[in-house]
RNA sequence: GGUCGGUUCGUCUAGGGGUUAGGACAUCUCCCUUUCACGGAGGAAACACGGGUUCGAUUCCCGUACCGACUACCA
């Protein structure tokens, strides 16, 4: 009988989720929803050491802004698998490590940091390199070198010990990835890694194994960077006796930089000039700073978007994909197997196909939110029908919504400057009349409307035997201040009647005094 | 160093034994708009290298190079 699809994502709390992170949650969650599966959040806090407050909570944040959302787990309730988060299923790992232990695939350890240290760096300076294997183990302290009685002297007198795992000593493990098919390793090439540490607390890869076994996981889909451990979890469910209920592993092509080599990393930041992050991030020690797509003004979905395409494709050529579709369109079997290196550019175009996708009302209400914050006496200055026209127009041309602001202020506020290289090239007697008499014309027509002030528009000129193309650009600049900008008529009959003709007069002041 | 993984335009990728090797971002040119943007048209731009297998290889196999990950009582 098939089971039903479980997949996990389980982060660690050492700090804020990063864009690779987001990707590896998302790909899982794509794949449950895909298989109507269910998608947990496991928190893996086994490392004291690291534990960073706020990070748990980030990553909640994080995963809900995308629409990443669990089923189940730390912050997303109890699918009949609680505790998720492993500092809490302490209890539970002991057994496990000694029934290890006594089948004879694990063995204590008593070698301290000082010593592994040491051993360590001597066989480097002798030219080889050190692992704790299968030759290595009988010239240590161990439960394997070390009498039955001296062993349990030292547990007894509560010494410091490891658990590690008993390798055999030449032993090809087959690891079937989805993705990349049959990895094979040797055990010879393998240590015998520590699975229980001497704190208590069972290492990532004893509890990764245990919990994914107990909370039933399917499908382990996860980073590249696990992909040399696979074999040593393969193993750890052949000597659990669970290899029957083993879960599919898919290890994921890593996030690489834009800049050249490494994969993209927490530290990065804003070195390059992005976010790494989905969210704002500030390190409570440091003080340091990291920006978030979020506030940086990318959309989720956008930001969701842009990520699942890093390493995944269908086989046409569509690249917009809401996240009900990417649900259905999902396929392990169609993720690439090489690192994708991130493009800020590409993530910028997503945004606006995204921003194009929005409504004018959907786009004045995230725009005023804006507004509020940087300029609020602004937004109760205009009427909602001004703010909704004013997006419509603005939006052809910018990225973000934050940008509305920047590309069209001269919208709410009458230039206080006027585009000097315009002025120079096109003010002179006879468009300065035109001006002049537009500023007229306009305050005595009845309707004032794009339709209306065009054609009062070329009328005058026509009249006074000037062409469209001498005055356009003046008389933009004199109502905008600017070169540039939406439809000029449309953006006449957005200012009314009164606002266009004091624009017109305060413009041929200025100007005239300059 | 060792192990494992990867390699199609600058970037993300489609494709796959016989193709003018397709799309998108970026870039360049032109058109539209007497503006910017959008849009449209077009250009430049790639199968890492060497050997096999084959009538034929970018595609399959091997090697080399390069890139990356891992190599902690971190995940």
């Amino acid at each position: 009988m098939e089971r039903k699809v479980r997949v996990r994502f389980a982060p660690s709390p050492t700090g804020p989720l990063h864009m690779g992170g987001v990707r590896t949650a998302l790909y899982n969650y794509l794949f449950a929803k895909k298989h109507n599966g269910d998608f947990i959040l496991r928190i893996e806090d086994t490392d004291q050491a690291r534990f960073v407050p706020g990070a748990e909570e980030y990553i909640i944040q994080a995963l809900k802004w995308c629409g990443i959302t669990p089923n189940e787990g730390v912050g997303f309730g109890d699918g009949g698998h609680a505790p998720y988060r492993q500092s809490e299923r302490k209890p539970m790992y002991r057994q496990y490590v000694e029934q290890l232990i006594s089948s004879g695939h694990a063995y204590y350890a008593f070698d301290s940091t000082e010593e592994l240290d040491e051993m360590r760096s001597r066989m480097e300076k002798a030219g080889s390199s050190f692992a704790y294997n299968a030759i290595i183990r009988q010239s240590m302290k161990n439960s394997l070198t070390l009498s039955e009685d001296e062993v349990q002297r030292r547990l007894a007198a509560n010494e410091n010990y490891v658990v590690r795992i008993q390798l055999p000593r030449n032993e090809e493990v087959r690891v079937k990835d989805i993705i990349r098919g049959w990895v094979v390793v040797n055990t010879a090439q393998m240590d015998d890694k520590v699975l229980f540490k001497s704190d208590g607390m069972p290492t990532y890869h004893m509890a990764n194994v245990v919990d994914d076994y107990t909370m039933q996981i399917t499908h382990v889909i996860r980073g590249e960077e696990w992909l040399p451990s696979a074999p040593l979890h393969v193993l750890l469910y052949r000597f659990l006796g669970w290899e029957s209920s083993m879960p599919e592993f898919a290890h994921l092509p890593l996030l690489l930089r834009p800049d050249g080599n490494g994969k993209l990393s927490k530290r990065d930041g804003d070195r390059l000039g992005f976010p790494v992050f989905p969210l704002n991030w500030t390190d409570a020690k440091t003080g340091e700073q990291s920006s978030g797509y979020l506030e940086r003004g990318y959309f989720s979905d956008a930001f969701v978007n842009m990520l699942a395409l890093l390493g995944w494709h269908t086989s046409g050529n569509r690249e917009i994909f809401n996240m009900d579709e990417l649900v259905q369109e999902f396929s392990l079997d169609r993720v690439s197997k090489s690192g994708a290196k991130f493009d800020p550019e590409k993530a910028k175009w997503f945004n606006q196909q995204y921003l194009r996708l929005h409504s004018d009302e959907e786009l004045a209400d995230l725009f005023a939110a804006s507004l509020q914050e940087k300029h609020p006496g602004i937004v109760n200055s205009v009427s909602r029908d001004f703010l909704v026209t004013a997006c419509k127009l603005i939006k052809e041309k910018a990225n973000f919504v934050h940008e509305f602001w920047e590309q069209g202020s001269y919208l709410f506020i009458a230039p206080e400057m006027y585009d000097q290289e315009v002025i120079k090239k096109r003010l002179n007697e006879r468009s300065m009349a035109f001006v002049v008499a537009m500023k007229d014309v306009f305050l005595g027509l009845a309707e004032f409307t794009a339709a209306s002030t065009e054609s009062a528009f070329k009328q005058v000129a026509e009249a006074q035997g000037i062409k469209t193309g001498e005055v356009m650009q003046l008389f933009r600049v004199c109502l905008t201040g600017v070169a540039g900008g939406p439809a000029l008529f449309e953006m006449c009959a957005l200012l009314g009647k009164a606002e266009s003709a004091n624009r017109l007069e305060r413009a041929l002041a200025t100007i005239k005094t300059q």
